[in-house]
DNA sequence: CAATCGCTTCACT
DNA sequence: CTAACGAGTGAAGCGATTG
């Protein structure tokens, strides 16, 4: 099995790049929250000068600005975004491989049998296809199995292409943090390092038992990735299991009168996005974070498929009613779940 | 007892 | 180098419920 994983650079400022040209070269990221409110939001994505001062994705903008105050911003413009990475998905699938689209700037081709000498040549090829048709730069890791593919692909990263195979991966792995294994965050690291594993060597001498009793199933398939087994698989349809929306309030909100109209509009993107995707739901939920940070959800079900926004309204109208603490409401979230497939629609 | 539901946790960017 | 910080989106995991 050969498998070739693409992924962008610095997807969402490159695409900033794109249509702010001027920004090229200077530190520059872009952040969750607008303009007005940047020192409360995070960093989604920095352009290398940026990193260079150590600022990157997750990190809270005020702690971002204090690393360079100059720092140019810009507030994430997913729609934008979202239009680019459909031209990419275009391009990657008109070589007619099986392919999983594994957010807005990566997906996996399952390129079957072929040598990886000729791997390696498409992968240059659509790297130069990306860069000319769309002007943006990427990085290509090609390896017999799906995360080792992205793994070669991070490490490769910005601009690289990197192929490694079953007689060089124990090499690669070698040494490596345990968090550059995708799928490993704070959460897992600190249970890992509890075991006293930090290195993907010691990841592979570890008992997997042990692991499993501290990660579950993800445990022994980690176990395996550092053994160099990489057992999953490209899957074409993965299907949206969830489509959200959720704000945090500019001030802290104790009655439902201060939330309509953030959950009208909420309401009405969600069931607009499920349209688009020819979704329809049949499940609605509400996700309060209170000033304590604290947070809840809660979720109901509706008796049969819906696409009306009103429907969505309605019911986290009722569950917000129901989950009126007396304490401040800082963030409001709208959700939409157990879908099926309906018929397409295309709204203008 | 498996499928589904509701909710929390986690990993990204 | 790590932790703290703290927005938005979506999937995974898990215990409870139900047919």
């Amino acid at each position: 099995m050969t498998i070739l994983y693409i992924d962008m650079d610095y997807f969402y400022a490159a695409c900033e790049e794109l249509r702010h040209p001027d920004y090229k070269g200077k530190p520059f990221a872009v952040g969750s929250a607008d303009e007005a409110n940047k020192l409360k939001g995070v960093i989604q994505t920095s352009n290398y000068a940026a990193r260079k001062y150590g600022i990157k994705s997750g990190m809270p903008a005020a702690m971002a600005f204090k690393l360079y105050p100059n720092l140019i911003y810009a507030k994430a413009d997913e729609d934008y975004y979202e239009g680019i990475s459909k031209k990419l998905m275009d391009i990657l699938k008109s070589y007619g491989f099986k392919m999983q689209q594994n957010s807005i700037d990566e997906a996996a081709l399952d390129l079957k049998e072929m040598p990886y000498e000729d791997a390696e040549k498409l992968g240059k090829e659509i790297k130069e296809r990306i860069e000319k048709e769309l002007m943006l730069p990427s990085t290509v890791g090609i390896s017999f199995g799906p995360v080792f593919a992205k793994m070669a692909c991070d490490a490769a990263k910005p601009d690289g292409l990197l192929a490694v195979d079953e007689r060089n991966i124990m090499e690669f792995l070698k040494g490596k943090p345990i968090e550059s294994i995708p799928g490993i965050g704070p959460r897992a690291r600190e249970r890992l390092e509890a075991l006293g594993i930090k290195t993907i060597d010691e990841l592979g001498k570890a008992n997997v038992q042990t692991l499993k009793d501290s990660l579950g199933i993800f445990g022994e398939e980690l176990y395996l990735l550092a053994e160099g087994v990489d057992r999953s698989k490209v899957e074409e349809d993965t299907k949206t299991l969830s489509i959200s929306r959720e704000k945090t309030l500019e001030k802290a909100a104790t009655s439902f009168d201060e939330l309509k109209d953030i959950i009208n509009e909420m309401s009405r993107q969600v069931s607009e996005d499920a349209k688009a995707k020819g979704l329809l739901f049949k499940s609605v939920g509400i996700k309060i974070r209170y000033e304590d940070f604290t947070q809840i959800t809660r979720n109901a079900g509706l008796s049969h498929y819906s696409s009306s926004w009103q429907e969505v309204y309605e019911i986290a109208e009722k569950l917000c009613n129901a989950n009126l603490s007396g304490k401040g409401i800082s963030k409001i979230g709208v959700r939409i779940s157990s879908f099926m497939e309906g018929s397409k629609q295309k709204r203008l």
